[in-house]
DNA sequence: CAACCCGATTGGTCTATGCCAATCTAGGAC
DNA sequence: GTCCTAGATTGGCATAGACCAATCGGGTTG
């Protein structure tokens, strides 16, 4: 129709699209046909499917095991941050949450937790790490910083079984707001070790300042979630 | 130290940690080496050095440009999603923000719309698309559905500037809560097209649902930003 | 029967190379 | 001087093939 030259979709995208479109119908995990024998079909190289798939990939839209093979990604999950905990969140939705506690120890405030717990750095803080599973499956890796001093805070979290739970009935913490930014990362080496991503894969990266009723800051969590498996959700109310 | 076989780092890996150093002390704007130039020194193949690149394009910490070169990428802005506008997110950071409208009309509901606006399907709705601009950049696209009669709504928002004042001083419609979903996704032609990003490159898809005062749904908006130029940060206050 | 091993299959990394497309620069035409 | 063109340079796309690593299935071995 236009006479006006338009450029031709590269060969990697138009295979991308039929992907989409090829596994708009298939239920989650079928798998879909091998590299090679999607080059051959095409008429193209390995490299130009593997281009094409390795995108599907970051969009959480396929997933690929060696020596297995590439198949139909789960439907993303949906978490609400509110001041509610995750595993709430997750259980929300029907699902089984859980917490692997990699670390809990008391640690000498570095620069950028002193800086935002607004204490002098070298400061003793709390630091907790965490791995955040749903249905088995590590999701997240969350490292938190808790400023004060909390006696006996190991014990309480193991009883609470929730941190904002162990705040609130252990020390009589009240919470007053959260601020979370949210921004977008890919795999290295360690997402690929804790959270069995890929390598390259996109990540949520989200950081969590919680202030309690004196707005005096009391935790800062750094969190990495897997991002072709999670959606947030933040419920903003009216100033009045 | 370990006599446990340790799994050896991708080459393409390396590198990208190597560039990660190198330009850790450059100013935004400054050209790398060329990729030809990389594989030469790494004696690697381009291949290896545009995989590294890719992912530290995808990451916003390069930029890249055909004809020109890779150079280093300005640093993220932070965008607070609370109950302002965009314009004021950007100009409380000391930066110059625009929009520029690409249609304003009257359209009947589709399903989605219909759902989140609880409006039967077809009803008409306003729909207003528009990109948003930072010091003359494009960084996001933006389709917003209104719900309702908003009789002289084109001239009331240019007078205006902004959706929220519009509404509030137009019509009177105070808003009580936002609900934000925030996802990645990756850039296919459209964004490429629309925003200038590179295909493949990490987005942040954001739906916004906006209720007035009486728990109505009037706002339903999807936005594509730059995932490598933003951050978002999100204001919760506790309930009470 | 269970445990093991081996080979086929599949994705992961990498090479070497070619050509296309966008950009920039140096020279020449006017 | 301005404009334009022709190369050189740079990133973008794609090929063909090699070898590695993880997985899985079937057959052998105990």
């Amino acid at each position: 129709m236009s006479a006006e030259a338009v450029a031709p979709l590269p060969k990697y995208y138009v295979l991308k699209t039929d992907l989409v479109e090829l596994i708009a119908n298939l239920a989650p995990g079928t798998l879909i046909p091998t590299e090679r024998a999607l080059a051959d079909r095409y008429g193209t190289s390995r490299t130009t499917v593997r281009q094409a798939i390795s995108e599907l990939v970051a969009e959480g839209r396929l997933g690929r095991i060696q020596g297995h093979g590439t198949f139909v990604a789960p439907p993303k999950l949906t978490h609400v941050r509110q001041l509610t905990s995750f595993s709430e969140d997750v259980r929300a939705q029907g699902l089984r949450p859980a917490a692997k506690t990699l670390a809990l120890s008391t640690v000498p405030a570095d620069n950028e937790v002193a800086e935002k717990l607004t204490v002098p750095p070298g400061t003793p803080v709390h630091r907790l790490e965490r791995i955040r599973l749903v249905e088995d499956e590590p999701l997240a890796h969350e490292v938190a910083h808790l400023r004060g001093r909390l006696p006996g805070f190991k014990a309480k979290l193991e009883k609470a079984g929730s941190l904002y739970t162990a705040l609130k009935e252990g020390y009589g913490i009240r919470l007053l707001d959260v601020e979370d930014t949210v921004e977008t990362a890919l795999a290295g080496p360690e997402e690929v070790r804790l959270l069995g991503v890929e390598m390259g894969s996109p990540l949520l990266v989200v950081h969590r300042l919680v202030r309690d009723a004196e707005g005096i800051p009391v935790e800062w969590t750094s969190s990495v979630f897997r991002g072709d498996r999670f959606r947030f959700v933040a419920r903003i109310k009216a100033d009045g």
